[in-house]
DNA sequence: GTGAAAGCGCTAACAA
DNA sequence: TTGTTAGCGCTTTCAC
């Protein structure tokens, strides 16, 4: 029996009437009484996807019991369930639809996370990575979907930031002038950011860089380095492969890497050593190659420097290569540090400065998760550690001793 | 003038009613006429988060025009335009919601991913992080988002995958009887599926595995090893951190691993070596402990084989560590070789297969937004390559002669 | 260039 | 336990 295709409602006002858009359509239907006496529309069809309507069209129940029979199970009888789930089945039924049910729960079910300008990079660096592990693992355990926000530099591609369906953000290690944060923030989900920018109206988790900096310089002081060289990423969304000026240290948009500049910067002024004399070599991309070349600058420059301090384990894994290249003994003839404390920098015995990357990512669910009601933005500062290695000593011809341990 | 916040609707019906559940809302709201002398609601305090519908009555034009401003800026003038993207900033409008928006246009904006059962092994394993490189970027190129679907193998959530709101999947390396798998492809989305498992009717972008084993077996055999040992990734979703049986070589879970064993089996059966005899050892986690603990195992039970070949390169470092630790020279002593051409193991010159892994995440991307309208299922093959490094070399004792190169 | 109408597919408060 | 009602917030023909 085929159904009037044409529009018009059923003898009652009770059942759905036909949508006007179902007319011409490949899809045909026809009209049922339920055990109600009401007219429902039932596909006779399988070409248009079945919903939980036309479910519970076909079963001549109400809607409200198909979407019980997914979402609250002791909402009705076992047997009944267990029918509304074959009829699923049967008609190719693949259950609610998420998106529906996001609109109307309010609920999309995932945390949004905006990465560093460059993808490539992100999934590149160690540390990145472990974050983007411990988020994941945070999300997973609360059954809670990631979404990975593309953010390309070139584009400017808002629209992805606007277009994404998550209960809050997760921003991780952007400029301060990132238009990308701009856009999250106006969106009205919570935020967390993640290591920088500091932000003051907005929940935080990273570390104390600049303490953490400050240890490792005064390691280096204590053994007796004066003269050193540091390399650092880059401090804008400009590329600027060159020595970085006082002033673009003081005034980096990656705050990161401002503080930890700052707080070297601070420790050798103490003991006596113009900064502004320092070369601070900066680069773009954040890779071994970086360090490598970053690191020639420097001895290019000053062959007299004794240790290069690097503000990142992937940046000093290029030093040592360079230095390996030129056949300077490490630590011996040269002293090289890191930061971060990536797997393979414990590998090769990189004295750095160890921090809890994954456990930031955990954090970083966690606050977006455990919303309170009001209150102060939380700031999590997470603990650091100094791991020496082997690639510090003291300096060859320092005129300091050094008697330790 | 405070609206009256009973029922009913506005004088006219060409403007919204107000919604019932508005009443006794906190959110307060008067009735103004459009100047159309349409009757239209505006929220007179900010506590209601605005809607492009309450925008549109606001400024008092139709719903269509908002939208219009934001989607089709082509479709009104500049100026109103511009009036109703202050209006928009003043009220706190911050765009079109993206879950509505989705339930209309019937697009997510996303691709969702389907990663091997533990998050952690996907995050640790350099292959997998390639891969989600690859699809991650080829999602940013088309200004889609990501989202990692959480596959808790002790839950089974599968929750998570019906909540995903995305255009499609791509899973990546799970066994074939996962669980999420099943609900994946229940899913009314488009599908491909990488590495594995090996599914008839869906999309598939992975690599020739069994050939590839084969040319890393042939060049062991041409080497002279006959006596070898095996290590490899779990079978199967059971932990069975022991020597794989035959049969469960035969019947793994895990098509690739079973296709490299089969492989292997094949090419050393056919120069005679039993291959019942041949110790494959089989390990849950995927790490370099793994693959240490499982080469000792080997080397205990026959200390006359020459070769370890592993499955993967994670578990070959594990082997290259074990026999660093027993004082076993590779290749002078030990041979040992991997499978996928991490940069690690090109870093220690690990002889083994190397695999495009970036490029099965493009290629997965590509697949799933070029829809064909109708055909058969897409088998991507990607090539291979077998990289000779540094260890892998004749057997000591070897009664076979090595003429080569 | 602008507006009205229709409905995407679903859930939840309430009523029966 | 089941059904009815009222939207969630948006886009999109199609008419004016």
């Amino acid at each position: 029996m085929r159904a009037p295709t044409g529009a018009g409602r059923p003898a009652t006002g009770h059942a759905r009437k036909i949508p006007a858009s179902w007319r011409g359509s490949p899809w045909l239907h026809q009209l049922v009484l339920n055990r109600y006496g009401h007219f429902m529309v039932r596909s006779i069809s399988s070409r248009r996807p079945a919903t939980l309507a036309s479910l519970a069209a076909e079963l001549g129940v109400s809607r409200t019991t198909v979407s019980n029979a997914y979402n609250r199970p002791d909402q009705l009888s076992p047997e009944l369930r267990q029918r509304v789930l074959e009829a699923a089945r049967r008609v190719g039924y693949p259950g609610p639809d998420p998106v529906a049910r996001s609109l109307r729960t309010r609920k999309a079910g995932a945390l949004g996370l905006l990465l560093t300008e460059n993808l490539s990079y992100a999934f590149r660096d160690p540390a990145a990575v472990s974050f983007l592990e411990g988020l994941a693992l945070s999300c997973e355990a609360a059954g809670q979907g990631l979404l990975l926000v593309p953010a390309n530099p070139e584009r400017e591609d808002l629209a992805a930031v606007h277009r994404a369906g998550v209960d809050g953000f997760v921003v991780y290690s952007v400029p301060d002038d990132d238009p990308h944060l701009a856009a999250v923030l106006e969106r009205p989900v919570p935020t967390v950011v993640c290591d920088q920018p500091s932000l003051p109206g907005v929940d935080t988790v990273g570390i104390d860089d600049g303490s953490a900096m400050t240890g490792m310089a005064d390691h280096l002081i204590g053994l007796g380095h004066r003269r050193v060289g540091v390399v650092c990423m880059r401090l804008g969304r400009d590329r600027n492969d060159a020595i970085a000026s006082l002033d673009r240290q003081r005034s980096a948009h990656f705050h990161v890497q401002r503080a930890r500049l700052v707080a070297l910067a601070a420790a050798f002024e103490a003991v006596g050593v113009p900064w502004a004399q320092v070369p601070v070599v900066e680069r773009f991309d954040h890779s071994v190659e970086s360090g490598a070349s970053a690191t020639a600058r420097i001895l290019d420059l000053d062959p007299e420097i004794t240790a290069v301090v690097c503000t990142s384990d992937i940046l000093a894994l290029g030093a040592l290569e360079e230095a390996r290249r030129r056949g300077l003994r490490v630590p011996q003839d040269l002293t090289v540090t890191g930061f971060d404390g990536i797997a393979e920098a414990e590998r090769v015995g990189l004295t750095t400065v160890v921090q809890p990357v994954r456990d930031k990512g955990a954090e970083a669910g966690r606050l977006l998760r455990e919303q309170p009601d009001h209150g102060r933005p939380r700031k999590i500062v997470l603990p650091t550690s100094l791991r020496t290695g082997s690639t510090a000593a003291p300096p060859r011809n320092s005129q300091e001793r050094w008697f330790g341990p």
